[in-house]
DNA sequence: TAAAATTAGTTGCAAATGAAACTATGTCAA
DNA sequence: TTGACATAGTTTCATTTGCAACTAATTTTA
């Protein structure tokens, strides 16, 4: 990836320039990668049943038959609670779940998908999955485990970075 | 990472569930990595320099003495033009670049950095570098290989999903 | 060479985002 | 109890984003 040292050139002279190249910073490869599997994938649902992104996540959490509240959602997919919550409204909009006040804890929304909800899911994740596939396409299984793993590694080292 | 198979949850009765699982599933994986390391690493330039993403991107492509134009940028970076065009205005705001029309095709406009744009990003390296091998912290040199060359497997395929 | 097509870069606009403030409800401590 | 704090979810607002349309300059074509 990356040399830890800070690399430096000397030039013919006495400068010294810093040896920085944008193609080889991590970060903004993940980012690129990001990018390019996100547009990859939420095409499906995108264009063809005019889900956002969001609405997508929302619906998947909610998945067979899952009752739960918006925060548990939000928990569940990591997406900002405002988010959530207008995915949530965009949804119902579409029929796709059912909302209920908690009879217990008045502040709580619990929901639900309707069956319409269920057959936009049951529909949406062998689509999304083969997609998936064709991202993940020629890495083997072990690969794809390695993957797995490295990502999770960086992932729990920006816990420490951001104290 | 994920079975290739779509599988599916055989419940009591007769009904079928799709086994999906946000969690496991690649593209939102990389989306909390994306998000995670792009918040450790963009916290410097933010919060300290008042940088934007795209800004900071800027600098680093004309880094040490590069001149070249906006479409240039735009072509190094994979940012929009859109993007780079409000990033060099920032930066030029700021006096860390200057512009100057180009004499052979006056359509262009050759950018370079200042001294003092110069200074902002010798500071910034080092220091975004740093943060980069805090988010790799622990892996090997081997392992960060690997992980480049899965990423970019990952990307070339993409290229082939969106036709 | 004049009209058409292309390229560089900017601006307008509408959608997505998320922090902060807000409403409503619930819990806890004195 | 009741006043202070906590939690669920929504709304407001300011910012970011990027497509599409635009201006300006250049190149190609007929």
């Amino acid at each position: 990836m990356n040399n830890p040292t800070v690399r430096k050139k000397r030039m013919s002279g006495s400068k010294v320039l810093n040896d920085f190249d944008l193609n080889h910073f991590f970060p903004y490869r993940l980012r690129v990668l990001d990018r390019a599997v996100s547009e990859a994938i939420s095409s499906v649902y995108t264009s063809r049943f005019g889900l956002s992104v969001s609405q997508w996540r929302t619906l998947a959490v909610l998945g067979d038959g899952g009752v739960m509240s918006a925060s548990e959602i939000v928990q569940k997919s990591s997406m900002d609670k405002v988010v959530v919550s207008r995915a949530i409204k965009g949804l119902q909009n579409r029929d796709f779940l059912k909302r209920k006040t908690d009879i217990n804890d008045r502040r709580r929304v619990v929901l639900k998908l309707t069956a319409k909800g269920k057959r936009m899911f049951d529909n949406l994740v062998p689509l999304v999955k083969q997609l998936e596939e064709e991202c993940l396409r020629g890495l083997t299984r072990a690969e794809r485990a390695t993957l797995d793993s490295l990502m999770e590694r960086i992932r729990a080292n920006t816990d420490v970075v951001l104290q």
